[in-house]
RNA sequence: GGGGCUGUAGCUCAGCCUGGUUAGAGUGCCGGUCUGUCACACCGGAGGUCGCGGGUUCGAAUCCCGUCAGCCCCGCCA
């Protein structure tokens, strides 16, 4: 991945450990590291010593090491710093599975640097044993972080930002850092909060993300600006969610989309080029968010999965089956996928599907299968020769696959086709994993329909250009409306998502008000943003990368947890240094705060 | 806010469903033997509030209720 600098070397050692080659034979020198695991045969000892650079081993013997060496080589404790000075020595039996197996340093003189006391975990990991919990990894954090894997992660995330950095600074980026103590906007998530001494009862919100910032330096002539930014949401967690993640943030001034797209799709390049060795194709897939929808049911296809969902309804209504007809004349379709050789789940696995569909929001999922000469499945009995000729012509459904069909409206039917779609692929082994499919979802929605109030809501965030700015389209069908507005998803997960700013100040307006927001509560709100808008906007646009995301794919990492050093546990708790805690009562005075518990 | 899984020796786990002598294994730790190991080998030893609280029972690691913590998911979150 990166190349280490060839001398490593400092007053304390002359190489690191994974440094020491044949080229060192017969050489005197000196190393230091953490005793990884001792060998003690009687008369001989060995001891593994590592760094982050990864084993050497050292040879303890009566005809070369110091009487008081080995006096103290018997007493050695794992994770203990050792400094050991000898001469480097070809093995009589070399270790083929170790980095540096072929050299061991015979050592005359050892000394202890640093004692460790006894290991709550294990640093070396016992083969065919599973890592400790993760609730121990997080509390002994520095231990788990000293494992291979650990500084592997944490090694490829720095690559990934070098790599990032470089690239946008070669396209003529910026990097510009921009407030952490700001103020509350309604971007959707709860803000992390926090209060002012100075100005007592008010509050600093943390950001999550640097969106308008990032707006204002557009306006403000940085046509071409990035940062690395933390971001905050105070919402609850999963394995792909942490409440402080990291975004490469990107922001462009003077462009279109296509514009947007080549330098993303520029940067992804470099970071796959430079941290996997691996060439991207460029100029990805585009699909547009409707079609999206329509043909895989999610607005993150995995495009892994062969099957796609298709419309039904013409040719399973009319034909006596009565949920279908029901469902058609409350104007909803009949959905389903045609899953290759799929005959062969068995009838518990498919009800299981079923179940799996209705927890989905759908009523259920109904199935046909076909054999060689016949149908089978709910709707079997009203397939008739008509009917099964059209089914074989329209959708290629051969002896041996298995239909999963769904009724109702499309919010729903999508949804549950999704899962369906994701959780049998995976259990019939049919994602084609050696497969890499980096997309673009288009044309999202402006707007969508909130569930309660039935307002219409930013679908992404408030400032986000319509394909068409028409402000009459915008306020008398705001759900109908497009917006320059796209993700980048990677096999299925969300890379990264961003849009064509809105730098019309009229339709930016007439955007906000559709949600329902009064000018007065507009102004107070967005008016800096706003005024900024008032001395000539360039029009602009950007992204922003999921940088944890992007890293935890990198290295095939389960959790966000194992590429950030100092994660939060799913209640959003800090093991190591117990987060959140009680402030002293004096400091919560000095600040007004009074707390209800 | 809701649902699911997990919690037993320092660590990884078995035992729990079907309650019954003294709660086991591997590893780590401590002591001993061993001059070419690399998961060193061999001998011996210590180590337990079965997460915590309550209940049922003659008897609870085991059954029930509550609670705490970790993980996964829904809600929430781009």
């Amino acid at each position: 991945m990166s190349r280490e600098p060839a001398a490593l070397q400092t007053a304390y050692r002359d190489a690191a450990c994974g440094q020491v080659d044949a080229s060192w034979v017969d050489k005197e020198m000196q190393i230091i590291g953490w005793v990884h695991r001792r060998r003690d045969l009687g008369g001989l000892f060995f001891v593994d010593v590592r760094d982050r650079t990864g084993l050497l081993q050292l040879s303890f013997g009566p005809d070369w090491s110091t009487s008081d060496a080995l006096g103290l080589v018997a007493e050695l404790n794992p994770e203990d710093v050792i400094q050991a000075r000898g001469v480097v020595a070809l093995r009589p039996d070399p270790n083929a599975d170790m980095l540096t197996g072929e050299v061991e340093l015979r050592v005359s003189e050892l000394e202890r640097v640093s004692v460790s006391d006894p290991l709550p975990i294990l640093v070396y990991q016992p083969p065919e044993e599973d890592l400790p919990s993760e609730e121990l990894r997080l509390q002994h954090r520095i231990l788990d972080l000293r494992r291979p894997e650990m500084q592997h992660n944490l090694r490829l995330r720095h690559a990934a930002t070098n790599a990032i950095r470089a690239s946008l600074s070669e396209q003529g980026f910026c990097e510009i850092e921009t407030p952490l103590l700001t103020r509350q906007t309604p971007e959707g998530a709860r803000d992390y909060v926090v209060p002012s001494r100075v100005h007592k009862g008010q509050f600093y919100a943390l950001p999550q993300s640097p969106q308008l910032y990032k707006q204002l330096l557009m306006c403000g002539g940085f046509d071409r600006y990035f940062q690395i930014a933390k971001c905050l949401r105070d919402e609850d967690l999963r394995a792909d969610r942490q409440p402080e993640f990291t975004q490469i943030d990107v922001e462009m001034a003077f462009v279109r989309q296509d514009d947007v797209f080549n330098a993303a799709e520029q940067m992804f390049q470099r970071i796959w080029k430079d941290c996997m060795d691996r060439d991207l194709p460029g100029a990805w897939e585009r699909l547009p968010h409707a079609q999206a929808m329509e043909r895989f049911g999610t607005d993150k296809p995995d495009l892994r999965i062969p099957w796609e969902i298709q419309d039904f309804t013409d040719v399973l209504t009319g034909i006596g089956f009565g949920i279908f007809d029901a469902t058609k004349s409350a104007g909803g379709r009949v959905r389903g996928f045609v899953v290759k050789g799929g005959a062969s789940l068995s009838r518990s696995r498919v009800d299981a599907y079923n179940e799996l569909a209705q927890e989905a929001g759908a009523k259920g999922a109904l199935w046909l299968k076909r054999s060689e000469d016949a149908w089978s499945g709910q709707p079997s009995k009203v397939i008739g020769d008509d009917v099964s000729a059209e089914l074989v012509a329209q959708f290629g459904i051969e002896p041996g696959d298995l239909v999963f069909l769904v009724a109702g409206e499309d919010d729903l039917t999508s949804r549950a086709l999704d899962l369906l779609r994701r959780t049998v692929a995976h259990e019939l082994d049919a994602v084609a994993t050696d497969e890499e499919h980096w997309l673009w979802i288009s044309e999202f929605p402006l707007y969508l329909k909130d569930a309660e109030t039935g307002l219409p809501v930013p679908a992404q965030h408030a400032f986000t250009m319509p394909s068409n700015p028409d402000p009459d389209l915008i306020r008398d069908d705001p759900l109908s409306v497009t917006a320059v507005a796209y993700d980048i998803v990677y096999n299925g997960i969300e890379f990264a998502s961003g849009s064509i700013r809105c730098h019309l100040p009229e339709v930016q307006r007439v955007i906000l008000e559709a949600t329902g927001l009064s000018p007065e509560e507009i102004e107070a709100r967005f008016g800096f943003l706003l005024e900024a808008f008032r001395y000539g906007v360039p029009p602009h646009g950007g992204y922003a990368v999921g940088l944890d995301r992007v890293v935890a794919v990198m290295v095939g990492a389960a959790s966000l947890r194992d590429v950030i050093a100092f994660p939060k546990t799913s209640a959003a708790r800090g093991l190591l240094e117990q987060s959140p805690s009680n402030v002293d009562p004096a400091e919560l005075k000095e600040l007004g705060i009074r707390v209800d518990t």
